[in-house]
DNA sequence: TTGTACGCGTTATCAA
DNA sequence: TTGATAACGCGTACAA
């Protein structure tokens, strides 16, 4: 705590200005209830004094305390940022603060976490990527403390969200590739374990598959994961199997980034020997050689909005719509048009 | 604030058990003055209340509240979510939670955000990459609040930073490329305004230069910036001279990726027609193609660090030591060894 | 071993 | 237009 310096209270300024606390009170909060005269005094002596509001005295007065807590994985992408950004951004626009707590990769210690804010009386909770587990939720749930959820949902329990809908963007990018001319497509897909963001994209793209009457070959299919690691181990399965395919649809970004990575190792020139399509739109995808084409979530703005629908639960504490955010194909140099559209 | 529900306070507890107040406070904080049967009975009330108890009210009275600011760069670089990383994982660890404050491009709300935080009592202060210009710093000094920089510094004012020393780390990644048998080395180094990353970076280049009698030349270097499209901007400067080089050392790995692009479209063999190095050794390092030589900066201990450091100066009260940390050369595909060591 | 009562720095009510 | 004063929920002398 601010060493040994003890910081002046409402109390010295009423003092050295001759009134009362009360007065003070009101002329910080820019209520009414003085005169000019008295007003500026107060202030001049606010500012002799180098007075601050102490935060924390009002927060227990009036049992807000303008904080969030948002909770993580910890996970190195630009993914998070971007969303993290959006969320900070917007908070801090309406005068709350942000507490970011990070879950490990196995989310081992969030009950502590969720304990932690609680008693820090945050008024409102933002969960990233919340695990498939329920347990979370229910934790979540039992607290009463206002949440929504972004990049994820839960399909037991009733939190908002906002997210965009996977499977449509899996199907959508699948037929993008379609449409360009493939018809032998691989994909390397999130664990099927995931039923967020894993089993969703491959039921989308298998879904277009099907629908544009293209038989489905199970060597095509890798399920791995969302690191540029499982990228690699992918398309090096993929390789292997010795089948036909001009595409691949990666799960990330990142996880493109892998597979462009082993093509490039092999000889395959991207995208004339084969067309590589991402999935986030995160910084990397424009930094990679090829530019990666990849499906754009709108990142920054749902961080964004998903404060702005916590602010709405919290200050009218009204039940709000989960949203489903609009994706949006991002067309840059990893895949060929094989005929013309 | 949790909806409707009334959360049970200490007095609740202490009703519902059947005593008093301060005992209730003594168990829940283990001191001792109180029988083992009192303590069951205790708890089992908090148990079926739910209690937990209300860390605002808990701050105000002791004037500590376990909070760090973290003051950081609107850039969406996985550089920052590293040293992110390390500084949660650690205060988490002693008990801090932290609250995180993205200063834009330009910092702009920067004295606002300290000013948030200062009326929110955080117990200390971290910063990264504070901006050169000084008048965050002498507005950091006037608060009192404890505070350590991250991967930056102040010349004017004394507060205790961790970071690398910027020189050293940039004339070992030019020898380290001397000794590899190149001569004819470029540099897109960040501006010469930035006296913590631009200027020590690019002197240590040229010294390194010097020291083993190579010319300097100017066409060979491009004083740009840290991210990715300088990088792109410096490479194609560096090819429209006409001046051959066999090596480029690149500001940031985001501006080696950069080059490392255009070297690509211009049809030119990484490393065999041209080696580049980068620095900081992010994730986009190992993730492009080929993976990138880079200085790596120990990210993650940094934010680390910075706490250790900082909890240290909060709880002794005790003037802290700057330090610097160790850098290394990841040698990873983007360095040809022209002649052998 | 336990309880009473005060104070932390605010805000808000009520009376003046 | 102002000022006493009672909360807010907790920790802690001090007394019992």
């Amino acid at each position: 705590m601010n060493s040994n310096i003890k910081r002046p209270t409402i109390k010295d300024v009423a003092k050295k200005s001759n009134v009362s606390v009360a007065t003070v009170s009101r002329i910080i909060n820019n209520l009414d209830g003085y005169s000019e005269e008295t007003r500026k005094k107060v202030i001049e002596a606010m500012d002799e004094l180098g007075y601050q509001r102490n935060a924390i005295a009002r927060n227990l007065k009036v049992k807000e305390t303008r904080t969030i807590g948002v909770l993580r994985p910890k996970i190195s992408t630009t993914y998070y940022v971007e969303i993290l950004n959006g969320i900070e951004d917007f908070a801090q626009r309406n005068n709350y603060s942000v507490i970011i707590c990070n879950g490990g990769d196995k989310w081992e210690r969030m009950s502590e976490y969720l304990q932690v804010l609680s008693e820090r009386q945050v008024d409102g909770l933002i969960v990233c990527s919340i695990p498939p587990d329920d347990t979370l939720c229910k934790r979540i749930i039992d607290s009463h403390i206002p949440t929504v959820l972004v990049s994820g949902l839960s399909y037991k329990y009733s939190l908002p969200y906002v997210k965009v809908d996977d499977y449509q963007a899996a199907y959508s990018a699948t037929s993008y590739l379609i449409e360009n001319g493939h018809k032998e497509i691989a994909i390397i897909s999130g664990p099927t374990e995931d039923p967020i963001a894993g089993v969703p994209r491959l039921n989308g793209f298998l879904q277009a598959l099907r629908d544009n009457n293209i038989s489905i070959k199970k060597n095509l299919i890798k399920e791995k994961g969302f690191g540029f690691i499982d990228g690699v181990e992918g398309m090096n399965e993929l390789l292997k199997t010795g089948e036909k395919f001009t595409a691949v649809f990666a799960a990330s970004d990142d996880c493109a980034v892998g597979a462009l990575s082993v093509a490039h190792k092999n000889g395959l020139k991207v995208p004339d020997d084969l067309s590589i399509v991402g999935y986030d739109n995160t910084n990397i995808a424009e930094m990679s050689y090829p530019p990666l084409t990849t499906v754009a979530q709108p990142l920054y703005d749902m961080g964004k909005k998903s404060v702005e629908m916590l602010i709405k639960r919290i200050s009218n504490n009204e039940k709000v719509e989960s949203i489903i955010m609009p994706f949006e194909i991002i067309e840059r140099e990893t895949v060929k048009k094989i005929k013309n559209i």
